[in-house]
RNA sequence: GGAGGGGUGGCCGAGCGGUCAAUGGCAGCAGACUGUAAAUCUGCCGACGAACGUCUACGUAGGUUCGAAUCCUACCCCCUCCA
């Protein structure tokens, strides 16, 4: 690869963002020049974003850092089409009121990770609903329609593994992109946006908005996407059994947040680092020199990284400190999860299972049961032998109950 | 509109009148081993119940039968081919 001079492409190529770009020369020669105006659509098909979403975040991060514009385009309009790419079937159609909603949770997370304003190089947030939902079908076919080729929409990944695996493709998400190539162009003319970025699976929309911009306006617009992010087993980034690895705070709690990249794989701690922190390369590369249980070293400062950017200092040194307690002096941490029973029914005592339910350790009585049959539950660190077995005021210790779940699931509980 | 194929638990995928809460695989949870890792091995893996058990579940709604995921009817949805 020929040295970049941009400040922006030369960082995100050393740090492993760089997957595909439709002219990297050219756009390295735009960016050393001055402030670009670069995007990425977001969906709002859920109320927060997940980590599988951080990526094209801290892209955006690093875009403003270095000194551009970066645009935060909602996908108000087109969540309500939907994009094929990568799924096998459609999703269900959401209404306005859902739009809405997830939009504004959606909106909180981006404060956390970008500077917004009015300055030449603060970021700026827009809906695509607002050019989107008062398109005149007619006009806007013989406007823009004649621009596309079916033949060549039909060669893109998206439509062309649906039709292969004899997977349904409607006409509506069949119009997917060319409403995402509609969006760059609109943000082309409004913003003078010259770049839009994404993952990998956006490729071939990219690439349509790119072509779109030319033929239309004769714009001289940029594409660059990112690796497809999956874990070294190859696991979808974001998802556990628990659910989503959100980066909302009230969907999931800081030091759950920490704890997901605390428990990251060996075989992924040095990529994440350079990915999903800002700690300069030359100390990832110290930590990626550890071995063995030392690589435990790295996986904290990972966890520490990424908890401090997405919660703040405060609530990553509290999950450092509650991890430090707990699993490495085997202490109690009272800054652990904490859930309150009412005091009545504390005297009374619970039945084993029911309250490891309660602490939510477990989705069910029955899950909790075999939990307990499992020989992995624990109260106060001995083992629960009895799923029955009354669980109650007797059982604090200094105010507290504390339940494990496995080895590293631990709730307390409190009188109310 | 016509012909054929199909809709099963989070996913894939068997079953095709009782022994089916439904083989198997994946995912998940727990145990062992470890380093809060991976790999491996073992157990668990619908809900409720202390337990005998009870309830819900095989696209939807009915029906036949002592008994249905399995048979019949209607409807909905998907795929392929034809017009």
């Amino acid at each position: 690869m020929t040295a970049l001079r941009s400040t922006f492409l030369r960082t995100v190529s050393e740090r492993g963002f760089l997957h595909q770009c439709t002219d990297l020369e050219g756009l390295d020669a735009r960016m050393s020049d001055g402030p670009v105006v670069a995007y990425i659509g977001f969906d709002c098909t859920a109320d927060s974003l997940h980590v599988g979403s951080l990526l094209p975040i801290m892209l955006l991060r690093h875009l403003q850092k270095s000194g551009h514009k970066p645009i935060v385009l909602m996908g108000g309009g087109t969540t309500k089409v939907g994009d094929p790419s990568g799924k096998d079937e459609a999703r269900k159609l959401l209404s306005d009121d859902d739009i809405a909603r997830n939009m504004a949770g959606i909106k909180t997370v981006f404060g956390k990770f970008l500077t917004f304003g009015d300055g030449p190089t603060d970021a700026v947030m827009v809906n695509n609903a607002n050019w989107l939902d008062g398109l005149n079908y007619i006009a806007f076919l013989r406007d823009y329609g004649r621009h596309f080729s079916v033949n060549r929409m039909l060669s893109f990944d998206s439509v062309k593994l649906r039709l292969e695996r004899e997977q349904p493709l409607t006409f509506l998400e069949f119009n997917y992109m060319i409403l995402q190539a509609f969006d760059f162009l609109e943000l082309a003319r409004r913003h003078r946006c010259a770049l839009q970025m994404g993952g990998s699976d956006q490729w071939g929309n990219i690439v349509n908005g790119v072509e779109l911009g030319r033929r239309v306006e004769g714009f001289d617009l940029f594409g660059l996407t990112t690796p497809l992010m999956t874990t070294a087993s190859g696991a979808k980034m974001g998802k556990t059994a628990q659910g989503a690895i959100w980066l909302n705070a009230d969907k999931l709690s800081p030091w759950d947040y920490w704890q997901f990249w605390r428990n990251t794989e060996d075989a992924d701690v040095s990529r994440f680092l350079r990915l999903f922190t800002e700690l300069p390369l030359d100390e990832i590369a110290r930590l990626e020199a550890l071995q063995g249980a030392d690589i435990n070293e790295a996986k904290k400062v990972l966890a520490n990284a990424a908890t401090l950017l997405a919660h703040g200092e405060d609530a990553a040194r509290q999950a450092a400190e509650t991890a430090r307690r707990t699993f490495e002096e085997g202490a109690l941490a009272d800054s652990l999860p904490t859930v309150t029973i009412p005091g009545p029914e504390l005297d009374a005592g619970l039945p084993a299972f029911a309250l490891f339910t309660k602490a939510g350790l477990a989705a069910s009585n029955g899950e909790a049961r075999r939990l307990i049959k499992g020989g992995g539950a624990k109260v106060n660190d001995s083992p629960v032998t009895n799923e029955v077995e009354l669980i109650g005021r007797d059982h604090l210790q200094d105010g507290v109950i504390k339940l494990t779940a496995g080895k590293k699931r631990h709730v307390l509980v409190k009188a109310e």
